[in-house]
DNA sequence: CTGAAAGCGCTAACAT
DNA sequence: ATGTTAGCGCTTTCAG
């Protein structure tokens, strides 16, 4: 049998309230008490029970991280590490999460999250993109949601993003300043606020320093942002015959296909051409040459993002706060001055 | 406020006791009463509150699931696939996985998981190789636990293993039944009971087919056995200059890896050199050739490892079984015919 | 077949 | 400064 609060109490001589009040730092307990209170505790190897503690509080201490099964078993572990940083920050904060996934075509006859339906959790965190229709169908539970690296306004919530219009941005007046003019983008599906916010520092790095958009510079794949897809959308680009000396890949997945299709053409790079991703994946340094990107501090995101929900969790006013996380140049050597 | 029990029992006319009966399908109950309070829960959406449950059956409804940081983040989703599987489970059999990494190199000064320290878990599933250090500090805890595709007999529990000896058996007989007489093995450290398995079997194979073993043909690199192991083993192999026509890997990345090496000397695969591998990630298909390789069910033996648990849980007594998950052969272009 | 009631371990008024 | 006590929502004897 677990030792309880009453055997505490019991071998220090004092009532459970008072050995509730210490657990809890109250400084209303007298030195002398609290001290013996906490010997007890030590030789007792005294935890509190979480369901009790639960069951009168109210709250549950876990907190749902929903993302969809096709981010989480993606080749490249950026929503893992971005789960990572959640747990790190909730060992912290004294929370569990609870990670489920949920179909990546979630439809209206797939059942919700049973820590949803069963309301095991406090808050959620949804990482990624999902389905409008999840988001649509989990509103009536009232949860404090707190999205990260995918952001609608159906309904408000908070959200962690990545600042990547900044970052494209940078990215592009980086391969500006390198003598680079003209500069290709290659990217999917406009649908995803990543991906057109990227797109949208792009033109906007190339309107602020008055260069014009070249249309035949710009592809954009029908959906994905795989290797395979910017193998193809560099093929693509290849064989329309505009002249191009920089590619800026709306992520590093697609660069290191686009870089790929182009060495197999005997374009080298850096001499002949400049390649930078975004992201900043394991797999950049094992290319040849390593790839020039973006990082993204994944981990970082989803330490603040389980701050913020506790944040809301305390506070009972709902702010409801965009946070921009900055990303960082990381210059290797897929890029070179023209 | 969430509707509770008792909301129910009076909408239904019943106690409170007669609903937990209810709730519980006991089969004590009146067709008609059951009717009725059936119908109130839905009428009032109820769901039973898990922490009140939990306080009262001294039971946390939660299973921990661990694995090493760099399992978790590596980039094939092999952990993340047999994590997903024990989600999928949990579902089924109404428990919440709380997924937590322990540094990859544990040690004596880090600490256990909050979940263990507090108990907010009522058992343990590992995931991987872990460090010994780890096994013996959960030892006083006592906890049921079920360990995935590693194993140690540290202290005896139950384990979901991978049927390494058959598989890599199973290869090397498909091999020789191509025509190969000369097989080389690439492999990495043999501690790791997966890899020295393989190794085994490949062995127990020649043996039983009559084949001599060449040690020239082995090469086993110091540690991991990643993408980049595989293309120094190969190159390794290549210039050592002995005669084989076939390769078998200790898993796909090191195939692809070895693939790659041997297409950049010119050498054709599978006309020049057959290649097998051993996990079946999903980059085997990206590969030209397509590899050939042992399907290792990765969703499944997570789905059996809760369903261990669930049963050791259930159980009293502690049947300490090791289930042997079979593997089944795929054949893709990177082998043929000698 | 159903109800009354004790109690799981803890917290938070309210007393003292 | 500390103790008493009434629940939190549920399960489970034990009666009826």
């Amino acid at each position: 049998m677990r030792t309880t609060i009453k055997d505490v109490a019991k071998k220090a001589n004092v009532s459970t309230a008072t050995v509730s009040l210490v657990v809890h730092g109250h400084n209303r307990i007298s030195p002398e008490t609290k001290n013996r209170v906490e010997k007890a505790i030590k030789a007792l190897n005294y935890y509190p029970s979480k369901s009790a503690r639960n069951l009168v509080s109210r709250k549950t201490g876990n907190i749902g991280f929903i993302l969809t099964e096709d981010h989480f078993l993606k080749t490249e572990p950026f929503y893992t590490q971005i789960f990572l940083g959640t747990e790190f920050e909730a060992r912290n904060q004294e929370y569990y999460i609870l990670l489920t996934t949920i179909p990546t075509n979630f439809s209206k006859d797939d059942d919700l999250p049973r820590f949803i339906l069963e309301r095991s959790i406090d808050g959620l965190i949804i990482a990624g993109k999902v389905p409008d229709l999840f988001i649509e169908k989990i509103e009536p539970f009232n949860l404090p949601i707190v999205m990260v690296d995918y952001y609608t306004d159906h309904n408000a919530q908070s959200a962690v993003l990545i600042d990547n219009i900044g970052g494209a941005q940078q990215a592009t007046e980086y391969l500006l300043s390198l003598g680079h003019k003209n500069i290709a983008f290659i990217g999917g599906d406009l649908e995803h606020p990543s991906i057109s916010d990227r797109y949208h520092g792009f033109k906007m790095a190339l309107e602020k320093n008055k260069k014009a958009l070249n249309e035949n510079l710009i592809v954009l794949t029908e959906n994905a942002t795989s290797r395979e897809d910017g193998y193809h959308a560099a093929k693509f680009l290849h064989q329309s015959q505009t002249d191009f000396s920089a590619v800026f890949a709306c992520n590093d997945a697609m660069a290191i296909g686009a870089m790929q299709y182009f060495k197999s053409t005997g374009i080298r790079i850096p001499q002949d051409l400049s390649i930078i991703g975004f992201d900043n994946i394991e797999g950049d340094l094992y290319q040849d040459p390593p790839l020039s990107t973006m990082s993204v501090p994944k981990i970082e995101m989803g330490q603040e993002a389980l701050q913020q929900m506790v944040q809301i969790l305390s506070n009972k006013k709902k702010v409801l706060k965009k946070i921009l996380i900055p990303v960082e140049l990381i210059v290797r050597q897929s890029t070179k001055q023209k």
